[in-house]
DNA sequence: CGCCTAATGTCAGCTACCTGACAGACATTC
DNA sequence: GAATGTCTGTCAGGTAGCTGACATTAGGCG
C-alpha cells in the first residue's frame, strides 16, 4: 500500500510492535495520536454503558486510525492488536502537515475514512434488514475483502476470529452463528477451524448477501 | 458554521435549492461531486439489493457529503431534501484543492467525518445491543443534537419525521415504534404531532440510552 | 504425555419483535 | 365541505433468535 511505503521512507513516526493481546489504547483515555497499521491487524472495540461490547472494525495493514484524525483528544474505542502488529504513530499536527503537503496521502485518506463509513453503513443496513444468515455473509465477505489472503480451496480470512467475535461482529449469539457456520458449511460454501475461516465460491456468496 | 461562511464568500460553486421530495442525486448513478448543505436537511437513503431501504444518515445545514469527497464516481445513496434546502455544489478536484489550500477547512472536514462515522457506529451499536426503546432514544438523542431546534418544552427536532420513518432508522416496524412512542410520551419524556417530535428532559434521556 | 482451559456443538423454553389487518385522525385537494 | 390519501393507533398470531445449561473437542503447556 502507498502509504506505508511513503511513511516508511519519509522520516519515520514512531514505531511500536503490539504482541497479540497488547492494547495500543483504550476507549475513553485521552488519546489523539494518528496510527498507522504497518503489519499484522487491530481490532476496534467498542464497549456500551451496560457493559457490552461490539466490535466496529478490523483494521489491516495501511489503514489509518487514532482519535487524533478526526480532531478528538479522547479514544472512542478499545484498540486492541489480534496478532503482531507493527504501528507507527504521528501526532494529530504533524500528520495533518503531512496532508497538506501531499495531494496524494490525503487522497487516499479520505477515500479510506469513506470507505470505512461504506463498510459501517452496510453492515447497519444488513443488521436493520437482514437475518443472521445474510449478516454473517456480509460481515465474512468484508472481512475477506480488507483482511483476506487466499488459501487451497479459495479465500481464507487471516484475522483468527472465534465464533463469540464473529457473532458480536454480526449483532447474534454464538449458538445461532454455530448453527448457521455449521449450514453453511454443510452447504460447502465455507470451511472452517478454530478461529479459522476460509470461504469457498466467492461469487456464490453474493445470493446470500442480498446487499 | 464556519464552512458555510467560508464558501459562500469564496468564488462560489453552483447552487441549487431543492423542494420537499427533490432528489439529489440516486444511488447507483454516476455522481462525482461535492455537495454542501447550505440550509435545511437531506436524508440519505440506502437501498438494499432485496428493495429494503434504511436511512444511513440526516444531514443538515454545513455538512459535506457526496460520492466526489471519497473519490467514488458513483452515488452509494439516494439523496433526497425532507424540506426545501439549499446546496452547493463543487467538482471533486476544486474542493480538493480548497482542502490543500485551508486547513481549517481540512480539519473541519476530517472532523465531520469522523463524526459522522462515530454516529454510524454508534446506531450500529445500538442496533446489535439495545432493544427498540433503547433505539429509539439513541436514535432522537443524536437527531436532536444534529438537526435539533428549542421549542417550549424543551428540544424539538426540526426535521419532520413521519413514524414510519423513524422506524427505517431505528430498524423496527412501525408498529412497535408507535407503541413505544406512547409510551414514552405517557412517561411524559416526550411530545409529538404528525411528524413533529419533541423531547422533553435530555438529561433523563441518558439513562434509558445506556449508550 | 496428560491436564486444563478455551472454543465448539446442541438442546429446550421463552420473549421481543414481526406480519397482516383494520379503524380512527388529520391534512389536502377539488 | 366532501373526497381522498397519508399518518397514527391497536390488536391477535406467528417466529427468529435469545438465554441458560450442558456435553464435546481441540490446543497449549507443564
Amino acid at each position: 500500500m502507498t502509504v506505508v511505503d511513503d511513511l516508511k521512507n519519509g522520516p519515520p513516526g514512531f514505531s511500536t510492535t503490539l504482541q497479540p493481546g497488547d492494547i495500543l489504547y483504550r476507549q475513553g483515555q485521552p488519546e489523539a495520536h494518528v496510527y498507522i497499521v504497518i503489519s499484522g491487524h487491530l481490532k476496534l472495540e467498542h464497549l456500551g454503558m451496560a457493559g457490552v461490547a461490539s466490535i466496529s472494525a478490523v483494521l489491516g495493514t495501511g489503514e489509518i486510525l487514532g482519535p487524533g484524525l478526526g480532531g478528538n483528544s479522547h479514544a472512542s474505542h478499545t484498540v486492541i492488536a489480534k496478532r503482531k502488529t507493527e504501528v507507527q504513530r504521528y501526532t494529530a499536527a504533524d500528520f495533518r502537515d503531512r496532508m497538506m503537503q501531499d495531494a496524494d496521502l490525503l487522497a487516499m485518506v479520505l477515500s479510506m475514512l469513506a470507505r470505512r463509513q461504506e463498510i459501517t453503513e452496510r453492515r447497519l443496513h444488513a443488521v436493520l434488514t437482514l437475518n443472521v444468515r445474510g449478516r454473517i455473509a456480509v460481515t465474512l465477505r468484508d472481512l475477506v475483502r480488507q483482511a483476506g489472503g487466499r488459501c487451497i480451496h479459495g479465500h481464507e480470512i487471516d484475522v483468527p476470529l472465534t465464533q463469540q467475535e464473529l457473532a458480536e461482529l454480526v449483532g447474534a449469539s454464538r449458538q445461532v452463528v454455530n448453527a448457521e457456520l455449521n449450514a453453511l458449511r454443510r452447504e460447502g460454501l465455507l470451511d472452517y477451524t478454530r478461529g479459522h475461516i476460509c470461504m469457498n465460491r466467492l461469487d456464490t456468496w453474493d445470493n446470500i448477501c442480498t446487499e
